[in-house]
DNA sequence: ACTGCTCTCTACCAATTGGTAGAGGATCGT
DNA sequence: ACGATCCTCTACCAATTGGTAGAGAGCAGT
């Protein structure tokens, strides 16, 4: 057995509601792009929503684990900053669905913000303390480091999942 | 009338749309929400997708008229962008579920894709005509116009939607 | 051979979905 | 008074939804 089942349905999950949605996803779709019966998830999952709460749990800590990796590097200023972001970018290459589930889960009417946030809350806080710190060596300009950061992770999520838009807007890679 | 029935069913759907998405939003819970019984928002549109679409429809050209507007004042560089940027926040915080469509609209598995850049194609070109032109005349730092447009978009459409990702980080306001 | 466990299945369900058909009230010009 | 048009409604439908109940296959340990 290459991969068990409940990983696999994770795969799968990722990549639907990653794509089209949590709500536009059926266990049915989720069974059959598998091909396997939709009981078969709920037996691996109590409700659809668990299965989605497990996606998120795997997609936040597969991220968190990529700013674990890079900080342990102890580079210093806006390299630091620029070896993350081209990290982040890789992975969503890699998988383009995951930042789509990040979205998906930070949209406003979403019940899973605080299993996302308990996650990224401790990378948060330390991102913040490490611009802080830059700021004050005198390393990085000077500005407020949540808005920095806020705007960091805007423009991130936003390039690396909206290819839609690049596309249509005509640009080609 | 204060306002048509047609158009009280667009802005509640917009409202639906904008916040929970378009597959989460039902022709029912969309009635519930106006009062009325959902074969009344059948008798004005003919299915659910186009109450989708003219909802888009309305609110690109609601964006495309601000940035009508603010260009034709005429300001030179990057006066002209933050001037631009500043409407949009503007419009995204009197109607935060406006962005917020935009960002459904854009979704990798949408079908009003086209829809959409058919109103914004026009001003995209615009937009990167200009940038192209103040690079060119040395008053903005030379760099790919359409690179820079499209952090920009990410940043702003992130930054107005993702207010619960700033709750959720512990920004206040 | 038997028991227990893990897994996937068939069968079924009540609720909700988007959508159709058409009745009935109001308001209009004639 | 009349039909026509506009609007909102009740009644209904087939399909899909998330979820329950439980059968049965395979495989272990004994």
């Amino acid at each position: 057995m290459a991969e068990s089942t409940r990983e696999r349905i994770l795969d799968a999950a990722l990549r639907a509601y990653g794509t089209d949605g949590f709500a536009a996803t059926s266990l049915d779709a989720l069974a059959a792009d598998l091909g396997i019966r939709k009981q078969t998830i709920l037996y691996y999952f109590p409700s659809k929503h668990a299965v989605f709460e497990a996606v998120v749990d795997r997609a936040a800590s597969d991220l968190v684990k990529v700013f674990e990796e890079e900080a342990a590097r102890g580079i210093d200023g806006l390299d630091q900053v620029e070896a993350i972001v081209k990290r982040v970018f890789r992975l969503a290459v890699r998988q383009p669905q995951l930042l789509g589930l990040i979205r998906e889960v930070t949209r406003p009417g979403s019940l899973s913000i605080d299993r996302l946030s308990a996650h990224t809350a401790p990378i948060f806080d330390r991102a913040r303390d490490f611009l802080q710190r830059e700021m004050d060596a005198g390393r990085m300009r000077p500005s407020d480091p949540e808005m920095l950061l806020l705007s960091l992770y805007s423009t991130v999520v936003g390039v690396a999942t909206e290819l839609e838009v690049q596309r249509a807007m005509g640009i080609s890679d």
